[in-house]
DNA sequence: GACGCAAAAATTGCGTACAATCTCCGCACC
DNA sequence: GGTGCGGAGATTGTACGCAATTTTTGCGTC
């Protein structure tokens, strides 16, 4: 299921001139390519610190070195990547300072958000995606254990909350703030994130507050309670951190 | 004085590879064609909206399509330019919704950098530029008038002051972002922020304040008065904007 | 055996030609 | 007269070859 992505990298000559199957198509090759390569380095394909040559992947993508040298301009620019002139790019490190200090950052984006949200107003079409995440959150949340399939199904549920606001506040360039400190891998280990059932019914409950917040425009409450919110995942994150490596230096 | 910029763009040839005077120069072309029409956009060459032609573009600055190409997609991932695919780059329009936005962004994040300079600590190097700073300020401000020199003066003062403050954060995600603001034209009159006699004293206080808060640690105290400080400049702008053009328009 | 230096190999930067796509204009047709 | 269609021109997307730079390799010397 997920072998789909690193398959596109191997050696087994894949062929990016056909329409592989999907039906959706990137319009130029090298948005395809960077997709590809994202993928790929968000599926640990390649380890940290690892130099991407041009050649080499253009042989194996199937394509030339034009379009993989956008590509790799492109995912640079997202922070994926580090560049050096005359010495190509290589997948960035992240130390988990950093990946902690996303989430600080995000932090203060997403209770921004939550603010101008409130201060803007939903569409109807945004309060009805709200309403309907809530309700599937209830739902998931109804019988009092987590299987595999509703964690997936609550990782919808939250991305649809959160998206839906931040389409909300009406400001794009938060929006692409916001997808970049998502970008950071978060930690080695996959969203450590705890979807113990205590935790994730804590932040469904946030959810609900945060929204009512939006819904009576009381923007300083929609900040305060995003603030807290986002920053519960952080401590959450960091406490798991710690627990598993005792890396408590500087 | 501000002409050399321009001139990079004019019709009149310009040699790209002959070392062209200035001491510093970039290590690829690609780089240096991207500062160069940055530039060009900052100061307002180019209409918003306008179309940038790869061709042409190369023609002016007299190198090939593929710095150009390179270049043009920095500057889209810095949000100056518009991409479509197969139809190329255009200067962005910033509404400006857009811009008040940006400072409404660029607070929440400078008030994070100075909450984590003041937990992080600063450097001896930090302290001392810092100090330099707030000294020339208060040289700036002895006499009790603000003459041009003054202006550019503490334009200077005033960066060094912020930008040390987000090297304290030690967060390179936070510098980046807090620049992709700086980057939005603050309106199409360039820095409309006022330089009164009386703004300028109270944003230097603000400052003097802000040190001393990071200087005790005082990391909640640190980042509310620079909300405060970031905020006041915003509401300053929108005094200004919605002083000369009425565009109370939603 | 370690270090410095030069030549060779590998890799990225750039220029250019060609292909794919879009835009615009003229013309037939409704 | 308005609309849809088709072709020429313009513009971007891609491939490929060569130049410039970096990295590696090998040799000689200390």
């Amino acid at each position: 299921m997920s072998a789909t992505v690193s398959d596109a990298l191997s050696d087994s000559a894949p062929d990016l001139s056909a329409d592989g199957g999907d039906g959706e198509r990137a319009p130029t090759r090298s948005l395809s390519v960077a997709d590809r390569i994202r993928a790929s380095i968000l599926s640990g394909d390649f380890e940290p610190g690892a130099r991407l040559h041009e050649v080499r992947l253009s042989e194996r993508l199937g394509v030339s070195r034009t379009p993989v040298r956008s590509a790799l301009q492109s995912l640079a620019s997202e922070g994926l990547l580090e560049y050096a002139p005359n010495r190509g790019y290589s997948v960035r490190r992240f130390l988990t300072s950093e990946i902690v200090d996303a989430y600080e950052i995000r932090t203060m984006l997403e209770s921004l958000a939550a603010r101008l949200a409130a201060e803007r107003g939903l569409s109807d079409a945004e309060r009805a995606v709200i309403e309907g995440a809530l309700a599937d959150g209830d739902a998931i949340l109804a019988k009092e254990e987590l299987e595999e399939s509703d964690r997936i199904g609550y990782g919808a549920v939250n991305f649809a909350f959160h998206d839906t606001i931040h389409a909300a506040s009406r400001c794009r360039m938060l929006g692409d703030m916001i997808r970049m400190c998502q970008s950071v891998p978060q930690s080695s280990h996959r969203n450590v994130v705890s979807f113990e059932y205590l935790e994730v019914r804590r932040r469904h409950e946030d959810h609900h507050r945060i929204y009512d917040a939006i819904l009576l425009r009381d923007a300083y409450r929609a900040e305060m309670l995003m603030r807290e919110h986002v920053a519960s995942v952080k401590t959450g994150l960091v406490r798991s951190i710690s627990g598993r490596a005792p890396s408590r230096r500087r």
